[in-house]
DNA sequence: GCTCGATGATTGTGGAACAATTCAGCAGGA
DNA sequence: TCCTGCTGAATTGTTCCACAATCATCGAGC
């Protein structure tokens, strides 16, 4: 009997109203993933503080969270930087990718959750390779890797695995563009999804490390090639 | 050709000096997680910051940190609380922490790494079966679970596994004795680990699932059972 | 060439102030 | 009775300033 009610309560949607330490925290992030800083710059906070007409204690918090989220390191007294990810940090991000991703497609499968984000993931993807820059057909195939994980409804699963993502975008800067990749980067995803879609979820996870494991080996190869130097740390 | 040097610099070690935010955040922690402060409790910032004798800005950095890692909630212009977990927080750390120890599971089986860490957690568990109080069981338990993903040798996966039981911990609390765990306990992750040891990652696996889905199913039940009130919010 | 110490830059921390927001309580009106 | 709007207290969000602590650089002196 409720009279008159224009927004029922259930209704509330979150409003998203960003503090400025996010609002520092995102556009530090956006400017760390698309390489504008590069590995091993120093992140100043008077100067990013002037830049973004905010307070130090602000940009700090913003930084701080950078530096848990791990797109960034910390060295105490000396200031925050862009690391310069090695061959084991590959390796490592590897690992927690594979935990997560394979859940993912393992879960998809048993379970035959509806793949419709995947599905658009893949037709992004199918432009990607038919026009897009390299870079750009990087991002599409993370795209699908994310929508897979999206599809599961975990958000914290979806949580660790966009830290992780981002992470792991540090490295990719390294990696140079292949010819081949453009070829097999469809068929490739087709068969996977397909196999998670068709319930097999043996197969899938099989194929997904499969294709992971390529991935990694890649990647470190690439960051090998790339200059070694003091720079790197551990996190 | 070196003369006269004290200390060589491969030898240095950390010296984990501790920053005021870090101290502050530890000590919060610790007091969230020994449930000093229950679910709901409000951590104000003034009250932190006048008993642990630090600036305000401290207080803020480490219940950010927190919040970042989990264990807290934030409520934009209201504070940070201590959050009730639900049955749906409970279901999705199910998944993470499946993710991630079923990689390390897989992983250990598959490439027998050695186990030392998990023998020692393991008579740790022997000793608490015997005459620990259920809650240190409960410690001991997941100290075994700790001690497989640390196996791995994976920094991060570590590192995402303990955030998890962190935020899991905060649920723990609902879970009350039952004495048919005492005896089950200590023959299940024996077989667990044995299988692991004898290097059968499937079967390892499945024993793996099968022991979280119980304990998952069991503090779901818990849970529950625990006062349903409007505090619980989403992350 | 090496060590040592001064110097400047940057971070780490504290203190105070004020704006912004939320919340509880209360008065007023349909 | 229920809704509305106001008001004031409490708390958070943000800024500015100050200063100690620490680190990197560089040059003097042996």
């Amino acid at each position: 009997m409720r009279k008159l009610v224009v927004i029922d309560s259930r209704d509330v949607v979150p409003l998203h109203r960003v503090s400025t330490v996010e609002a520092v925290a995102t556009a530090v992030r956006a400017r760390v993933l698309d390489g504008e800083l590069g590995p091993g710059t120093q992140l100043r906070e008077v100067a990013l503080a002037q830049s973004y007409g905010v307070a130090r204690h602000g940009v700090r918090a913003a930084l701080h969270s950078l530096v848990q989220e791990g797109l960034l390191r910390h060295h105490p007294n000396r200031g925050v930087f862009v690391p310069l990810l090695t061959a084991v940090d590959v390796a490592d991000l590897h690992t927690v990718r594979c935990a997560v991703e394979s859940e993912a497609v393992t879960r998809l499968a048993e379970r035959g959750e509806p793949l419709t984000g995947v599905y658009e993931a893949f037709s992004r993807l199918e432009e990607a390779v038919a026009r897009a820059p390299w870079r750009e057909l990087i991002m599409a195939d993370l795209g699908i890797h994310r929508a897979v994980v999206d599809a599961v409804g975990s958000r914290r699963l979806s949580r660790v695995h966009a830290s992780l993502i981002g992470e792991l975008r540090l490295a990719l800067a390294a990696l140079r563009e292949k010819a081949e990749k453009r070829r097999t980067m469809l068929p490739e995803h087709r068969e996977l999804i397909s196999t998670i879609a068709a319930g097999s979820p043996e197969k899938a996870t099989a194929l997904l490390r499969a294709h992971l494991d390529q991935a990694a080996s890649d990647l470190a190869l690439a960051v090998l090639g790339s200059p070694t130097d003091t720079l790197t740390n551990a996190g």
